[in-house]
DNA sequence: GTCTATAAAACGATAGAC
DNA sequence: GTCTATCGTTTTATAGAC
C-alpha cells in the first residue's frame, strides 16, 4: 500500500534545510531523499532534477519572505522603528533556526560564476529586502541615503553570518540589530557598537 | 621526454583560482589538473589528493597574506592612514583580480558544517586580518575597540564581495574603503556614504 | 506513491609504459 | 615527469514490480 509520505511543500522544506547545511553541489539527491524519508528513486516521483527542485526552494523562500518577513516593512499601522526590529526579528530567525545561515547568500558564493540558472530569485531576495528596508529608511532618509542604508545592512548581514558561521560569536547578529535600529532613530549611522 | 610542465607553486596559484571561481565540491581533479596544462594522471605526482591540495592551497594564501598584505600595518614608519589604505588596496587586489572574490569567505560558507578540515587556516585568515587592522586601530581607540571595528570591517568586507558578485555594484568595495579611513580619522563610525 | 534494481555518466585515485 | 588506461566508487536518472 503506497501511502504518501510527504506533501511537495514538506520536501521543498526539508530540501532547504539540507542545501543550506551542505550547499548545493555537495548536496546529493540520495541526502535530500533521506531528509524526507524517502528512498531515491521514490524522490524522482516529485522532482525531475536536483536543478528544477533548487530553483523551485528559492522560489519558496523568497515567496515566504514576501508574505511573512517583508510584509510588516510596509505595515504603516507600525513605527518606523517597529517595522524594522520586527522585519530583522523574523529574518534573523529563519537565517539562525537550523543550522547553515543564509541560503540566498550561500548559493550566490557557491553557484554564480559556475551557472545562471538560480541568479533571477538569488537577486529577487535582495532586491526585495533593500525595497522593503529602504522603504522603512525613507521614513526618516530622502530615497537615495534610504537605499544605501538598505544596501549597507544587506551588507552587514550577510558578512555577520559569514562570521558566526566561523567562529560562532553570535552576538554580532544581535550587533547588526542594533546598529540598523540607531541609524533609524538618530538619522546618522553610528558605529559597530554604537559607541 | 618527461619535462616539466609546472612548479608546486604554480600550481598552488592556478588552484587557488580555479577554486575561488567554481568552489571546493564543484571543482574536480581534472579541472585543477587542466588549469596546469596536465592530465589528471599526471597531476596526482604533485598532489595526492583534492583535500590535500587545498589545504595547502589555504596555507599558501595565509603566507602570501601575512607577508605582502597585512604585513604592512606594522609599518610604524607609515601613518596609520596609509598603512590601513595600503592595507585594503593590497587586499582589494587579490579579491578583485580574477573572478570569484575571497577563498576563504567562500569556502568558510561552503565547508565549514560539512568538514572541518580547513577550519583551522580560515580561520586564521580572519584572526590575522583582525589582528592587523586592529594593530592600526589601536592607534587612536583603546585595544577593545579597535578590535571590534576590525571585526567590522572584515564583515563589510566580506558582505561586499557577496553583493558585488551578485550584481556588479563594484563601487561598494571603495565604500569599504572608504568607511574604514573615515573612522580611523573622526574617532567614531561614520555610515555607508560617509554622511 | 514507494520500492528495488540497474543503467549511464562522472569522479577520485592508482598502475604502469615511456 | 607525463602520459594512457583503468579500477572502484559515487551520483544522476530511469524502469518496472508492488
Amino acid at each position: 500500500m503506497p501511502v504518501q509520505k510527504v506533501t511537495r511543500e514538506e520536501i521543498l522544506q526539508k530540501a532547504m534545510r539540507v542545501f543550506k547545511r551542505q550547499g548545493y553541489h555537495r548536496t546529493t539527491m540520495d541526502d535530500l531523499a533521506r531528509a524526507c524519508g524517502l528512498l531515491k528513486g521514490s524522490f524522482y516521483h516529485y522532482f525531475s532534477s536536483k536543478e528544477v527542485l533548487m530553483k523551485e526552494v528559492l522560489r519558496y523562500v523568497n515567496d515566504f519572505n514576501e508574505k511573512h518577513v517583508f510584509a510588516v516593512a510596509y505595515e504603516e499601522s507600525l513605527s518606523p522603528e517597529e517595522r524594522l526590529g520586527q522585519l530583522l526579528d523574523r529574518l534573523f530567525r529563519g537565517v539562525m533556526t537550523s543550522e547553515g545561515g543564509c541560503l540566498m547568500g550561500n548559493t550566490v558564493l557557491e553557484t554564480s560564476l559556475v551557472t545562471t540558472e538560480f541568479k533571477e530569485p538569488l537577486q529577487q531576495h535582495f532586491t526585495n529586502f533593500t525595497r522593503a528596508v529602504g522603504h522603512i529608511y525613507e521614513s526618516v532618509f530622502p530615497a537615495e541615503k534610504a537605499f544605501r542604508l538598505a544596501e549597507h545592512l544587506a551588507i552587514e548581514i550577510e558578512g555577520s553570518i559569514m562570521l558566526v558561521r566561523l567562529g560562532g560569536h553570535e552576538y554580532l547578529m544581535q550587533d547588526c540589530r542594533d546598529r540598523a535600529l540607531e541609524r533609524l532613530r538618530n538619522g546618522r549611522e553610528p558605529g559597530p557598537s554604537g559607541s
